[in-house]
RNA sequence: GCCCCCAUCGUCUAGCGGCCUAGGACACCGCCCUUUCAAGGCGGCGGCACGGGUUCGAAUCCCGUUGGGGGCACCA
């Protein structure tokens, strides 16, 4: 038993000298899905508390139940944690001085704990069965009291444990909560008190002795000598029972960690995130064509500000200015119209070559690239990004808008709604002349938008807007696109000749 | 039912007793620019939940009410 923090004797984990300086905190989820932005604005918090105060930030996994957290969704998360930009010092992969740095590998502490407490009174086998528990709940509960665990089994004797024995029963292991109160200074909210009338004795550890979250975080937060830490205000409840435990595994008082509790991150209806009120998957947002630096920015805001008018920053400036002094305390809700105006901002602040290589995985899978992307398909990806960089906030929006530049002209089509109400006869005229105008210029964007003024504005003498949508329609298949000699100057003579002949043949009939 | 947390424009927020006639951003609505769509510029709409205190003075401090959220698991 050489693991930090393991029982041996009172807690001497943190008194061996060097660890008082530094900040550490983790970052622990239990991946049952995929990471959600509730989880990640957390993740986001610690870390950024971590890399302000020059500390480490830990990532441990909370599996202890494996039927729930697998493989798979661990590695999604570590993967959506690295997408995002948020690296960790230890972790489950990379090790670290406090390992391991998965629950799952960790049972026999949280068992040689679960013992120890046993030993020195701090915990007591109970034999309540669920059923019986869930019956004396109901009846406390219609009295009027709290409705926790009513400390049936706390001073059981051997008698009566020899009983239930007989019986067949397996004990769990419950914790013996003391009489008084707990107090606590919350980094983010300031003292809170909790009457432990209201904190029930809870069970560390199944009769299989598997542990349950109640052991596995505190001996966790205490072997890995962590000092602050920042989750979620669901947990601000069960504070005085993790800080009960602290104390029975023997830390000081000074050195009891501090925590923080975030407030909630709700879904647009201002009611918990969940599938049918808004996104709530990471991976989600990745898909829809959000930038990391984006989502994380945005995150950030849902509770915190640099504190001048300052909404837009990078993960490196949040580094250097995050403090929990100017965490807020109350709940925020998640709107994707303001995402996806950073992501926009995001976009354009790209470099022209960091855009194209972002949007290629697009392009790759509307089919409009190969994988790998040829030379040539590269040099278009090249030409044509900066046509969209500045009209589109998600990445998502490059295949539709760019896809009349690479497909094969068998497949090129036009939209039914803009042939319908642009392709009319009347169009007939701007057509032509485009033709004509166009075929014998010298091809670049500007020549061609000099020819094509000429002939449609001064010659047919049409508003520059009902010249140019036909045209636009013909050349592209949408009335929405990007700048259109430009386009027209990348799509090639050949086919934008052959698509306007095609659109005048359409406005026929 | 019991315990805890929260409360500034529709949304995210600045504000930590006088700089507030409450600032910014997103959204929305006008106008300008304009080959579409964006981007950009200018302007507009819009808020301190309510009631008591404390104070010369409250968005800011205290109490209560109301409203919202969370917890009270052999989930995490």
């Amino acid at each position: 038993m050489t693991d930090p923090g393991a029982p041996a004797g009172d807690a001497q984990h943190a008194a061996a000298g060097g660890a008082a300086a530094g900040v550490r905190v983790r970052f622990a989820p239990s991946p049952s899905g995929d990471l959600h932005v509730g989880n990640i604005r957390t993740a986001l918090y610690n870390w950024a508390f971590a890399r302000r105060s020059g500390g480490v930030f830990v990532l441990r996994i909370e599996d202890t139940d494996r039927t729930r957290v697998t493989d798979e969704y661990i590695d999604a998360a570590v993967e959506t944690l690295h997408w995002l930009g948020l690296g960790w010092d230890e972790g489950p992969d990379e090790g670290g001085p406090y390992g391991p740095y998965r629950q799952s590998e960790r049972m026999d502490l949280y068992a040689s704990w679960a013992r120890r407490f046993l030993d020195t009174g701090h915990a007591y086998y109970c034999f309540c069965t669920p059923a019986e528990l869930t019956q004396r709940r109901a009846a406390a509960r219609s009295a009027g009291g709290p409705s926790g665990y009513d400390g049936h089994c706390r001073t059981l004797t051997a008698a009566q444990v020899a009983t239930f024995e007989a019986e067949g029963r397996r004990p769990v292991v419950r914790f013996r909560m003391p009489e008084g109160s707990t107090t606590f200074t919350d980094l983010i909210r300031g003292e809170v008190t909790f009457d432990h009338t209201a904190v029930p004795d809870f069970v560390l550890a199944r009769a299989d002795g598997s542990p349950l979250y109640t052991l596995a975080v505190a001996v966790d937060d205490v072997a890995m000598e962590l000092t602050h830490i920042l989750r979620g205000e669901d947990l601000l409840s069960s504070t005085p029972r993790q800080i009960a435990v602290y104390r029975a595994m023997g830390v000081p008082e000074e050195q009891l960690p501090r925590f923080g509790h975030l407030p909630y991150v709700l879904g647009p209806d201002g009611q918990k995130l969940s599938k049918r009120n808004g996104v709530v998957s990471i991976a989600w947002y990745r898909q829809e064509g959000f930038l990391p630096e984006a989502l994380c920015n945005y995150l950030a805001l849902l509770g915190w500000s640099p504190g001048d008018n300052r909404e837009e920053f990078s993960l490196a400036e949040m580094a250097a200015e995050f403090e929990l002094a100017r965490v807020g305390r109350n709940p925020a809700q998640f709107d994707v119209k303001k995402l996806e105006a950073i992501n926009g901002d995001k976009i354009r602040a790209l470099e022209p070559a960091d855009f194209a290589h972002r949007i290629t995985p697009f392009l790759r899978s509307a089919g409009l690239v190969g994988d790998p992307v040829d030379e040539r398909a590269a040099a278009l990806v090249a030409a044509a990004a900066p046509l969209i960089q500045e009209r589109i906030s998600r990445l998502t929006e490059a295949a539709p808008m760019l896809g009349f530049l690479f497909v094969a002209e068998e497949n090129f089509s036009i939209d039914d709604e803009a042939a319908d109400r642009i392709l009319t006869p009347d169009a007939a005229p701007a057509l032509k002349a485009s033709i004509v105008a166009i075929d014998a210029v010298d091809w670049t964007s500007h020549a061609i938008e000099g020819a094509l003024r000429g002939a449609l504005v001064d010659g047919l003498g049409l508003k520059p807007r009902a010249a140019f949508g036909p045209v636009r329609v013909a050349v592209t298949g949408r009335r929405v696109s990007p700048p259109l000699f430009e386009s027209i100057e990348l799509l090639g003579k050949d086919r934008t000749l052959g698509r306007l002949n095609r659109a005048l043949a359409a406005t026929a009939g």
